[in-house]
DNA sequence: ATGCATGAGCC
DNA sequence: GCTCATGCATA
């Protein structure tokens, strides 16, 4: 079921975002923010970074297997909600994005090569069974859909001394808006005397249609505005309701917080050593978006599992669209 | 505060 | 298999 959320006015989003994020962004310059623009120079280093981690590599077999989850518990619940969505992702409007833009291929090719000469005869991967299916409890969904145009548009007429045409939205996606918004929740926030996991598990009382508890790493990343441009527009009214209320609240008793009692739940994080993760900025500067064998490749290389190497690759690339890194929004 | 991970939805 | 929103675990 989808829970729509009570935004009528919001575009259809998730089929068509993708679409319209690809058509209108124009040419930008892509992942370039955190490694800055250099190509040539990177290049080098990378090669260089690479060709070193082969020989260090065999020389420490480091973690020859990672981690696993065994979590069960489900988690938040408060007991009072029971409003629990699912449907995660449903916005998803604009963004930067160009389908595939591979800067450079074949450098990344060669850059495989000399770290493994026989990877790309074909490696088999040693992506054993990296399923521990687990039955995650994924609560929580919000999400209010944003205009398409709007956010594309702000991010390019920058600074025009002649007119900001920000024609679309209102300065509800205002980066602006929001960025001063994250600042003031957080001191209200503060003020109130709660924390950031408070917030969190306190959402799932307001009632809102579709949306439940949010985790502490989530209001954390709200307040420092490491999201994605969209996840703060949609994340702003929910938690400035949720602000509201507590200061009603307050002011006439005090309202504990509750925080909801997670049981029982081990999932181990797997922790990629500086020397792996060296070379894997080196790999993401040249290739950002290696495909399947060479994430096999640099798996083996590595000594890392594929799924670890790939999930690695997507943070990644995520982490380059947060807001405070992105001139995408 | 942040790294690694999951899962839904989409292609 | 990717993107995105989000979470658990951890430094």
């Amino acid at each position: 079921m989808h829970p729509i959320l009570h935004e009528p006015k919001y575009a259809p989003l998730h089929s068509s975002s993708e679409a319209i994020r690809r058509a209108c962004l124009p040419a930008p310059q892509l992942q370039s923010n955190i490694f800055g623009g250099f190509d040539e120079t990177l290049l080098r280093g990378a090669e260089a970074l690479a060709a070193v981690d082969i020989v260090s590599q065999k020389t420490h077999p480091f973690k020859p297997d990672a981690t696993y989850h065994t979590m069960n518990s489900v988690s938040c619940t408060p007991t009072s909600s029971t409003v629990h969505l699912h449907h995660p992702s449903v916005l998803t409007t604009h963004h930067s994005h160009h389908p595939h833009h591979q800067p450079s291929q074949g450098l990344d090719g060669d850059l495989l090569d000399h770290l493994n000469p026989l990877s790309l005869g074909g490696v088999p991967g040693p992506d054993m069974g990296s399923t521990p299916s687990h039955p995650h409890a994924h609560m929580s969904a919000i999400n209010h859909m944003v205009h398409h145009s709007q956010s594309m548009n702000i991010s390019h007429n920058h600074a025009l001394a002649t007119h900001t045409a920000i024609s679309c939205s209102e300065s509800e996606t205002d980066p602006r808006e929001l960025e001063s918004f994250a600042e003031r929740f957080k001191q209200r926030r503060i003020k109130l005397g709660v924390t950031q996991a408070d917030v969190g598990s306190a959402l799932a009382n307001l009632k809102i249609p579709g949306v439940g508890c949010l985790s502490q790493s989530t209001i954390c990343r709200f307040e420092s505005l490491t999201l994605s441009h969209n996840n703060m527009v949609a994340l702003k009214p929910i938690l400035e309701a949720w602000l509201e209320e507590a200061e009603r609240a307050q002011r006439e008793k005090m309202t504990k917080p509750e925080i909801f009692t997670g049981g029982d739940k081990k999932r181990k994080r797997t922790s990629i050593a500086a020397p792996e993760k060296r070379s894997l900025e080196a790999y993401f500067a040249v290739q950002p978006r290696p495909s399947s064998e060479k994430i096999a490749a640099i798996a083996e290389k590595l000594d890392l599992k594929k799924n670890v190497v790939r999930v690695w690759f997507c943070n990644q690339r995520q982490k380059q669209k947060r807001m405070k890194f992105s001139a995408t929004y």
